[in-house]
DNA sequence: CAGATTTGCACAATCGATGTTGCAAACCAT
DNA sequence: ATGGTTTGCAACATCGATTGTGCAAATCTG
């Protein structure tokens, strides 16, 4: 029934009796500027439509250079991202376009040849999120002209959105110790009877900006930070379960307050909470920075940011396409 | 410093004193078969790398009409198809293709429209999780000559890889109501001693088998089971969250037992669930059909199968690979 | 050493769409 | 009717890689 050659302009130009030309140009929108006439337009589009025809796409890249290709790198695949990767997914195919989604888990040469790759498929543009190693990847994407946004991560060379941790991280901070003062823990007491802050990875700003947050409200509320009340080495999952599990042994229990830097490590913290009585856990505040809806159903209440993904994406796609140079956009 | 203009095999054949075939086949492996000298070969690719040379995609698609991208669609974005997302984007790339991600929200046209695109792309594979229309999708691959495979939802035309719902959902019935027995529960004595079905669509296959399982082990083991005990029209999850108030104001409180079809709907579920005293959560034994880590540790305990994802796909990689006719694989 | 064979490579057509250029025919003005 | 302008479209080169074909030079055969 359906012919298994694919149609091209050149069949269509013959059924039609018009020129190859003329039939690419009818059939992507350029007639007008082409003077083809109204007439001749519609019919030959009335042809390929019941043709079934559809534009080779490849050859198209390869005539333009623009490949309607547009990519999005995670650094895994979670909750938060996946998300994220709806809201892109969604508007890069309200703009007809096609969405490609990697995770490169947070590792620098993974993203560098994930970008090399997508090059070679003259990629039109990338949105980073949480890259490990924003300016190496800006300037590859200069060098061959390739439109690109940091999300959540932000790069001197180009456009950024992030959120603002540090403002986040405060309030969140506050939250915590607001909640241990309402249990009556006298806070800075002993070890145990303080806050601490789990996860991530300081050497990138998200993390470093919410330790800093972290830090400016401890201090103005308690004053006294102890470098070590903040463990921040990697968002690893099974490495949150041991290093949690080391603070409660070197403790003697947990904390009566903690601080949990993303959903990932929440995950694997809670894998060593679960192995606690519940008594235990009555007896710790915690915070989480990033939104997972189960968390307000555990046994034990959890305060949580919420992250604006949809807004980040979004605001994304409105400086990719604006063209701006090394901006950085706040979000909340 | 780096050309803007990308190395193409015409500059690197200048370059190494060659012809543009003879550049082609040294860089795409093909020189053996094309009786290139393997000291040609070698010094062409020395040069190619020390000029970062990397092939067109668009070009070699346009040529070979294979275009190097694969696709997976998928129902949504959440935390199974996460799962299912990175081990599918490993196993593209491993295979040093370009993985493809899209999400059709259950909707049939959307999925057809994606198809549609998706073959604009000379795509060379697709993998369906979930479809909710199978063969026409089927149908419009095979005409355009594209392998592809179902996952989780069974197909005549096409290779499948499917999960036993059946089995599991028996399986998970016969736990929740071991459960409820535990706890002392009359089974069948009054509407809310009883078990209830909780959402998907049972015009699909894997929700209709789960129910038929259900079915089974509720009538084996306590027979006469209502049809009003299983209530399967949408994967919705607010529609989940407000069928089950619904149950809950219906039944003067909320069943005994409770089999949850999905992860969307487990969340939608708890939603409702959370705004209860803890007193009522347990007394309701509750199931999950498919795992979702948090759930472990919830404030009351649930029952969860746990979905083998990274098989189901290694799978239908197996099933792409041995190009296979319509067979179903069935797994676990 | 003539003829047959093999080796090593260049040539040129091709994939399908785009866009510049050019050229008739149609239309207008005088 | 003559020259000028506009309209409508066809011709053709091009994007970069692949691949069938052809042809020298090198090597082998007897």
């Amino acid at each position: 029934m359906k012919k298994l050659q694919k149609e091209t302009i050149y069949g269509i130009a013959v059924k039609a009796g018009a020129s190859p030309s003329t039939v690419s140009a009818a059939l992507n929108g350029t007639w007008k500027k082409r003077r083809i006439a109204a007439a001749t337009a519609e019919k030959i589009i009335a042809i390929a439509r019941e043709e079934g025809y559809s534009t080779n796409l490849q050859a198209r890249a390869l005539r333009t250079s623009r490949s309607g290709l547009v990519a999005l790198l995670v650094p895994e695949y979670n909750r938060f991202f996946s998300s994220i990767a709806q809201t892109f997914s969604d508007e890069v195919r309200a703009r007809n376009q096609c969405p490609i989604i990697i995770s490169t888990g947070r590792n620098p040469e993974k993203e560098a040849d994930t970008v090399a790759d997508l090059m070679s498929w003259s990629i039109d543009a990338i949105i980073f999120v949480g890259a490990v190693s924003p300016d190496t990847l800006s300037r590859q994407c200069q060098a061959s002209d390739i439109a690109h946004v940091f999300v959540d991560q932000p790069c001197d060379l180009a456009p950024c959105v992030v959120t603002d941790s540090l403002m986040g991280a405060r309030i969140l901070t506050h939250e915590i110790l607001g909640s241990m003062e309402k249990r009556g823990v006298k806070i800075g007491n002993s070890p145990r009877e303080n806050i601490y802050f789990l996860g991530g990875d300081r050497s990138l700003p998200s993390t470093y900006n919410r330790a800093l947050g972290f830090t400016e409200a401890v201090n103005a509320r308690i004053g006294n930070l102890n470098p070590e009340q903040i463990i921040a080495e990697t968002y690893d999952l099974e490495r949150a379960t041991e290093t949690l599990a080391e603070l409660y042994a070197n403790l003697g229990g947990l904390p009566q307050g903690l601080f949990i830097n993303s959903d990932t490590v929440f995950e694997g913290a809670l894998r060593f909470l679960a192995t606690l009585p519940e008594a235990e856990l009555t007896e710790c505040s915690i915070g989480c920075f990033d939104y997972e809806p189960l968390g307000q159903l555990l046994r034990f209440p959890v305060h949580m940011i919420r992250q604006r993904h949809k807004m980040l994406i979004q605001r994304a796609f409105a400086l990719l396409e604006s063209n701006s140079g090394p901006v950085v956009e706040m979000i909340q």
